[in-house]
Parts: structure tokens; sequence; C-alpha cells
DNA sequence: AACCGGGCCAACCGCATTCTA
DNA sequence: GTAGAATGCGGTTGGCCCGGT
């Protein structure tokens, strides 16, 4: 059986822009009980608003931990560069930005960076030049941007598989974990690495990312998503990108293009960005392909040719491809002078 | 001054997923 | 195991604001 309603869809309920009184019931309840259970918190709160209202309310606005006004240069390039490994996965690229809400983030690109890129010529979905426009120039600089985007557009492809396999072995992880729960293995033989008992027990064993480093990763985690929600404490990652967004050195040094995602993505932001809006974005840019020479076509391919082999070289290093130890491990897929930073 | 159109963003809607009785 | 509630998430909309005519 199902559970029973706790609360009926009310006629009355009031929709549309909250009041500053709405607000100030809503913060303060909060702040005195902590949310809890959504669907029953106006009505402890005095509210004529539905729960869901309540929640948005709360997750969009009024959590303290918000950061409002523009956007940095630097937001901007975190979004577009995970836009382009992650797609319209906004909750995902917020976890990536603290202080900021999904809903401000999808707005803002739909706002000003879509259009942005749609004015570069780029594709803002594919984040690849738009067929009508690639193909015309004959110049080096078109070749050179060819070659770039073939790779692009195979790196691309790449993360997108490599995420959708990650997610799959973290539901294998869970999927574990819960029978793991309903019968607690054998105590845990020590040795190093092995976490707690209870963590130690919940490892799947067909999962390449294991439950234990995956827990750390999370108890690491701050105790609330981006929402505002309390986490659970062993929920592990659903994606690939929750996976890696913890590992907070990488996380805050991605715009380097230190984490393999954000290698891809800083990939894809370079191909598709730098050489159409050098004014922009040019300074955080390696990849000067305004004026391009047979050398630098050279040192183009070369440079593609390196991430490439990185990248598949990484995927395909373990059985199935990248193991948990590359996902805790810098050195596996950091850049060598980052790794030793690390 | 009035009108218009575009930009912007908070909030709603509805589907998908997760949770629980 | 299943049904259905609760929650999460992305797409869309409605209304305010502002600049241009």
């Amino acid at each position: 059986m199902g559970r029973s309603p706790c609360c009926e869809k009310e006629a009355g309920l009031k929709k549309g822009p909250w009041t500053p009184e709405e607000d100030q019931k809503l913060l303060a309840f909060i702040e005195q009980h902590g949310h809890g259970c959504w669907r029953s918190l106006p009505a402890k709160a005095g509210l004529r608003r539905c729960g869901k209202s309540c929640r948005l309310r709360w997750t969009n606005y009024l959590r303290p931990d918000i950061k409002r006004g523009k956007f940095t240069l630097q937001e901007e390039q975190t979004i577009i560069q995970l836009h382009a490994l992650l797609g319209n996965r906004w909750s995902s690229i917020a976890t990536h930005l603290p202080k900021r809400t999904d809903n401000e983030i999808k707005n803002y690109w739909n706002t000003h960076l879509k259009k942005r890129l749609a004015k570069m010529g780029i594709d803002p979905v594919t984040h690849k030049p738009r067929a009508d426009l690639g193909a015309s120039s004959g110049s080096a600089a078109g070749a050179g941007a060819g070659a770039r985007y073939r790779a692009a557009a195979h790196l691309s492809h790449t993360a997108q598989w490599e995420s959708a396999r990650l997610e799959a072995e973290a539901r294998l992880a869970r999927e574990a974990k819960l029978r793991a729960i309903v019968s607690p293995p054998p105590a845990p033989a020590p040795g190093p690495g092995t976490g707690p008992a209870f963590i130690s027990g919940l490892e799947s064993p067909t999962s390449t990312l294991s439950f234990s480093e995956s827990a750390q990763l999370f108890a690491n985690a701050p105790p609330h998503d981006t929402h505002g929600t309390p986490r659970h404490a062993l929920t592990p990652p659903r994606s690939y990108e929750e996976a890696f967004g913890e590992l907070q050195p990488q996380q805050q040094r991605f715009g380097d293009a230190a984490a393999p995602g954000f290698v891809l993505a800083g990939v894809l932001l370079d191909s598709s960005v730098a050489g159409a809006d050098q004014q922009r974005f040019a300074a955080s840019s390696t990849d000067a392909s305004v004026s391009v020479s047979e050398q630098q076509e050279e040192e183009d391919k070369g440079y593609w040719s390196s991430i490439l082999n990185m990248v598949n070289s990484s995927m395909s290093s373990s059985s199935s491809s990248l193991t948990s130890d590359a996902v805790t491990d810098p050195a596996m897929y950091l850049p060598a002078a980052a790794a030793a930073e690390f």
C-alpha cells in the first residue's frame, strides 16, 4: 500500500509572487524547525501555499547561502564548460557553482550565454560551430578549427558515454549498499583503505567505483546539497559529476582543466569559444587561434592528440575503463604539474 | 508622455525518480 | 512487490522593468 496523502490538493492556495510577510513566515519557521516535510510545512508555518511552492521559494531565494547578482567571468566559463559536458543538467551544474541555484544558472544560460554562443556561430546545444558557418571557411584557421571540432565531438561523445557508465556504476553501488543493509556482512578484514565497518560492508562486488570510496567522497561533502536539502549520509554519487564533484581540490581548479571531465570541458570550451570570441575568453584560453599559421595548426594537432591520448588511456587503463583508483588518485588524470601540486 | 518590444527572473507546471507504507 | 505519495528536476510562462521610438 502507498502512503496516505499528507495533504489534499487544496482549493484557495495562493500562487504567484511571494510577499515579504510570507517570506518572513517561511524563514522564521525553517530557522526554528527546519523544513522537514515540505508538504506539511505550509500549514505549520501558517502559509496558504503548497509545499512545493515553499520549497522552491526557499531553495531559489530565501536560503541564506545564496549568492545573488552578476555572474563572474569564472562562473560563466564554468557554466559553459559544464554545459558542454553535461547538457541541460542544471542541478548537476549547480553543484559545481556553490551559492548559485540551478534555476538561476538555467535562467542565466537561457538569457545570456545561449544567445552569446549563438551569436558567435556556436550551437549552444552541441557546443560546436553551426554547420552552415563552420564549413564555409577554406582558410588554415578553418582547417585547424575543423580538426579541433572533430576532436571535440569525439571527446564529447566519449564524455557522455563515460558519464552514463559511471551512473550505472553508482547504481550498482547503491544496490550493493541496500543488499548489505538487509544482510550485514561479516566483520571486515583490516587493511589499508579499509573504512568503518558499516562502510566497507557496502562494497559492490561488481562496481569499479567502490562504495567505500564514493562514501568517503560524500563524507567530505557539505551536509546539504545545493537546495539546502540534507544529503543522506551514505548516498553514493548518482552520476559522474557528483562523484568527481566532491574532489574539492580538483573542483576548485577545474578552470585549469584538472579532472577528466573538466579536461574535456576545457577542451570543448577552447575549441568552441576561444577562436570565435577572443575578446571575452582569450584571457583564459591557451588556444590563440586568431591568426593561425601552419605551425600553429601543427601545434594544435599535437595538442589535441595529446589530450585524446590522455583521455583514452585513462579510460582504457582498467578492465572496464576508469577505475575507482582513477577517481581517487589525481595522478591518474591530472596533468603532471597539477598532480604534483595535489 | 505613451507605447512597444525585448530582457530578465521568479515561479509554476508536469514528468521522472525516489521513498515508504 | 507494489501503489502511490514525496521530492527532484528541467522546461516554460507571466509579469515587471527598462530602453528605444
